[in-house]
DNA sequence: TCGTCGAGCATTTTT
DNA sequence: TGCTCGACGA
């Protein structure tokens, strides 16, 4: 049974909420996730709600794990099982493939990641005469993926007449959706879009929906954008829906998110009960006031001021280096000294805005022999080696999706060059059939008698293999033996410069086989379609569980870091320019001072301070490389915002004598190592 | 058809 | 700085 005594009052009310709207304020580290949890054990333990009609939604497919699990902590994992815990993506993706066909594609469907869609893109972009008129494909995108987080299909959209990119965005996105189309795969955006559309077109579906869901949780509502919001509206019509999030943590704007669903949930959701939690159990009393003092200044938010029983803790520290390298050797000394003293690689973190600077930190933590573990977003699904052997698993699960077929016919290469390409699309466009079909039978493509017999064996080659999957009952051996047919690996080394190169390279390609085993380890009843639901939803649970109890410093970007949190924080690169970034300073100054792009920035660095449980050092580079040349930089607006007295030593804006000489002191140093290398 | 080389270019955050 | 694309030669 649940413990309930060892929640706060307002944490107490948020889980005994019965049913109706309920709109949970919760500061950061106030406990959220527990409440959470507890709320879901409650309603199923004191209410008798049956699991399987509890759908929570979260915002990382590693959240939702971590959901499921304390959940299964207080009610047992055969309970947590029976409910839909998943993010907003996953849970369309799942409900399109039972559905799908009911807007005309079929239920093999691909998900297409953003190297897939940039290449149909620009595809598109040279068909369309649009090449070298400096429309960047990435550009392009964005305006479509804009759209489709606004629910607007291509014929809704209507483009600024003076704005050229979205013109040329107006004529691509017709165009796109129908490509996608005729590959039977969806964007990341569409999954969204298609069951929005799903729900409106096809009542029955939304009702069957609706009755299953009856209790609806949503995390990080901050953060959902407008297609998210109206497919809450859609499921939740009972009323019972729960959402929690912090407005003062809402960072993901530039991806669609609106802060407005948050702001407006009372008067959108009438009869809404309304509970703050304002306590905070992680963080000392100093990092609080930093955090505070700096989000204070946002004008378009819900007022709300954390508070701490604690005490003040330890005061902050800013450190201040010449230049980048420099910022990176003292964080890094920093953090082994406190290894000294005691302190665990593992409760120690690097935040930065942008994951290119994680670069020098990794030089230097390398340098010293301090294990770290990079939490960089989805490079390894990436990877070219990956890419290339995870096209062939979606070209034998749907061989109609033009993107990974093109990248494998002549992967390994078999002499089927672009010209041979050219033609085969050319009667593509001909006979109007996809690609596949074409491969199928190429007679009137016009090609070499050379080319049509390495066409037929590679069109054999699928056919055997697209068997052998359907009856394999070990998934990783059959994906090994695949491999080991294409020769992948000699292919790989190859084209590798070197050997070492060859050797980690090939490594990937053992990744991906280890993917599939983690897969195959995890589910009851593995396939090849449920492995590539997981890829293409970047839900990567290889080696989730050593990771976690690896000791290693943390390295990532601050929007990676929301939710989580360390005894010592290092936020590095406090500077004008990064943090805020540059993207947003320049499109300051609108509307009456209040700028949302620099707000968010705002957002972002209150969600690095508060990461901190007992100690936080901000840091800072004079100067910092760009594209090669160096860069003035000056110290971060938001480092003004802090209060000076909670710094060590009390003034550390501004100059003094003793900070310059230490300047010195290290410029010199730094110099006699350069110096003695050079002599070597 | 394939590989090498040089020029030019781009840089926010992620499901 | 590090990568992608295009031109060129084999």
């Amino acid at each position: 049974m649940i413990d309930l005594a060892t929640l706060n009052p307002q944490q107490r009310a948020a889980v005994e909420h019965g049913e109706g709207p309920l709109l949970l304020l919760a500061g950061a580290g106030s406990g959220k996730t527990r409440v959470i949890t507890f709320r879901i054990a409650w309603l199923v333990q004191a209410r008798g709600v049956a699991a399987e009609q509890i759908l929570a939604v979260t915002f990382t497919n590693k959240a939702a794990r971590e959901m499921r699990e304390r959940v299964a902590e207080l009610i047992g994992s055969g309970q947590a099982r029976k409910m839909t815990i998943s993010t907003f993506h996953a849970l369309c993706s799942a409900i399109l493939r039972q559905h799908i066909q009911r807007l005309g594609y079929r239920r093999n469907f691909t998900i297409y990641d953003a190297a897939d869609q940039l290449r149909l893109v620009r595809d598109l972009l040279a068909r369309h005469d649009f090449a070298g008129r400096g429309f960047a494909a990435e550009q392009i995108l964005w305006v479509i993926s804009d759209c489709k987080n606004r629910l607007l299909a291509p014929e809704d959209f209507h483009p600024a007449v003076n704005d050229p990119l979205q013109q040329a965005a107006a004529v691509i996105y017709p165009d796109y959706q129908q490509g996608l189309r005729a590959c039977n795969a969806v964007d990341f955006d569409d999954l969204l879009l298609l069951t929005h559309r799903l729900f409106l077109e096809h009542e029955d579906v939304l009702e069957q929906c609706r009755q299953r869901f009856r209790h609806i949780l949503v995390d990080e509502y901050q953060d959902t954008n407008t297609a998210q919001y109206q497919l809450l509206r859609l499921l939740a019509s009972h009323g019972n829906l729960c959402v929690v999030g912090d407005d003062d943590q809402s960072i993901y704007g530039w991806r669609g998110a609106n802060l407005g669903n948050i702001l407006d949930f009372e008067k959108d959701f009438p009869g809404t009960r309304t509970i703050r939690l304002e306590q905070n159990y992680r963080s000392t009393g100093t990092i609080l006031e930093a955090a505070n003092a700096v989000i204070r200044r946002n004008s378009r938010r819900k007022e709300k001021a954390l508070w701490t029983a604690g005490g003040a803790g330890e005061p902050l520290e800013l450190i201040e280096a010449p230049d980048e390298e420099e910022e990176a050797r003292l964080v890094a000394e920093r953090i082994q000294a406190e290894r000294y003293r005691g302190r665990r690689w593992r409760e120690m973190a690097i935040l930065y805005r942008t994951n290119v600077q994680s670069r020098p930190f990794e030089e230097q933590l390398r340098y010293l022999d301090i294990p770290y573990r990079l939490v960089g977003g989805q490079q390894f699904f990436d990877r070219k080696e990956v890419k290339d052997a995870v096209a062939y698993l979606k070209v034998l699960y749907n061989p109609r999706d033009e993107i990974s077929l093109l990248r494998i016919l002549n992967y390994p290469r078999r002499g089927i060059g672009p010209t041979s390409v050219e033609k085969l699309i050319a009667l593509c466009n001909r006979r109007d059939v996809s690609l596949w079909e074409v491969l199928r039978d190429p007679d009137e493509a016009g090609l070499t008698d050379q080319v049509r017999g390495e066409i037929a064996l590679f069109v054999r080659l699928i056919d055997t293999w697209r068997y052998r999957f359907e009856q394999a009952d070990d998934l990783q051996q059959t994906v090994r033996q695949l491999f080991d047919e294409l020769g992948l690996e000699a292919e790989i080394r190859r084209t590798a410069g070197s050997r070492e190169q060859g050797d980690r390279r090939c490594e990937f390609l053992q990744d991906v086989l280890n993917a599939v085993g983690a897969y195959q380890n995890r589910e009851t009843a593995p396939s090849l379609a449920g492995f590539l639901e997981k890829v293409s939803l970047l839900d990567d649970d290889r080696r989730e569980d050593e990771e976690d109890a690896e000791d290693a410093v943390t390295l990532m970007s601050l929007h990676s870091s929301k939710g989580l949190e360390f005894p010592l924080v290092f936020l590095v690169g406090m500077e004008e320019g990064c943090l805020p970034h540059r993207k947003s300073v320049d499109a300051l100054e609108v509307e009456g001072g209040f700028d949302p792009h620099l707000e968010e920035e705002r957002r972002l660095c209150y969600v690095g301070i508060t990461r901190a449980r007992e100690k936080l050092v901000l840091t800072r580079a004079a100067s910092r490389r760009k594209r090669g040349r160096p860069e003035m930089r000056e110290p971060s607006r938001f480092l003004q915002e802090i209060p000076e007295r909670l710094f060590t030593g009390g003034a550390v804006s501004g100059p003094s004598p003793e900070r310059e000489e230490e300047k010195d002191r290290r410029a010199k140093s730094f110099f006699s190592d350069i110096q003695s290398l050079l002599g070597d």
